[in-house]
DNA sequence: GTAGAAAGTTAGCCTCTACTAACTTTTTGT
DNA sequence: ACAAAAAGTTAGTAGAGGCTAACTTTCTAC
């Protein structure tokens, strides 16, 4: 059956689907369920990095507070960081974050401004741009990023 | 401790995190994690709606090989689309939309396209804005998706 | 028309994210 | 200093999304 499809009728009418090969396509949303598996840990490595930031420290409480989410979810996120390398910590106590994790904090941060301020000067509002910006930071490719600079940055 | 927080720190140093109200960005993540559940979704519709377009059904091997993934993964979503009425199907035969599935996905589709266009015209390669605006489309504003459209469409 | 191939489903497993309820630890205020 | 409040953790639930292995149904080619 697919082998009729592929054959006797890509033949005649050759279709957005077919010019575009399954693999190809497939590529696309493998690397964004990929992104999608990143980007819970970069809002938290951000937000960590923000809070300790303002407030010399980062406590689950807080990170509750600013995700909107209940402190056990907290918990459970801020264990599988530890796992994953990104942060420290002592039961009971605030969050740190590693050398790794203030890597990542720090290129999260510097593509949220980047795409924060390309939505502004394109003439969106500081709010909606905020809420965008959230959602657009964890899906824009290195290529995008530079061409979103560019056009931040220009005079 | 919050509230000594929001009082003493703040009076003194205000900050990012402060003027960004903690119920905003609360908001904000919120709405970002909205828009993921609602992604597979609308990638599943605008997906079955492009086989249907191209070879007159959307067979979930089809499907399958679209997304990457495994075909028990297809049959389960599948399942939940039509739990939530977008999509109507009997065992072991092909997938159909219902209206209102016809109506998310073509909805989804000029999202799509708009993004791919507008990244386009910003001078990103053919290639790169497809997987790009793969992952972006879910998280663009009406606001946003309107000065994309702007920004392709001008002379 | 039927046997073998292809497609689809079911069952069972895993991880992640979220929740509530109940518990422990820490902080605070008197 | 100690009781009450706040913060944090644990346990248990649920759903979504992914997988493999095993099974059933449909299709196809002879």
């Amino acid at each position: 059956m697919a082998a009729m499809i592929k054959s006797d009728f890509s033949a005649e009418l050759p279709s957005v689907t077919d010019e575009r090969p399954a693999d190809a396509r497939a590529e696309a949303f493998q690397g964004v369920r990929e992104a999608r598996r990143n980007e819970l840990a970069e809002d938290y490595v951000e937000l960590i990095a923000d809070l300790i930031h303002e407030h010399g420290e980062a406590r689950p409480v807080d990170i509750a507070a600013q995700l909107g989410v209940r402190a056990p979810t907290v918990t459970k996120a801020l264990a599988r960081l530890a796992r994953e390398g990104l942060i420290t910590r002592a039961k009971y106590r605030s969050v740190f974050l590693t050398d790794e994790g203030r890597a990542l904090a720090k290129e999260c941060r510097n593509r949220h401004e980047i795409v924060l301020r390309f939505l502004i000067r394109l003439g969106l509002d500081a709010e909606t741009a905020e809420l965008d910006a959230e959602g657009i930071e964890h899906h824009v490719s290195e290529r995008t990023l530079a061409l979103f600079k560019s056009y931040a940055d220009r005079p």
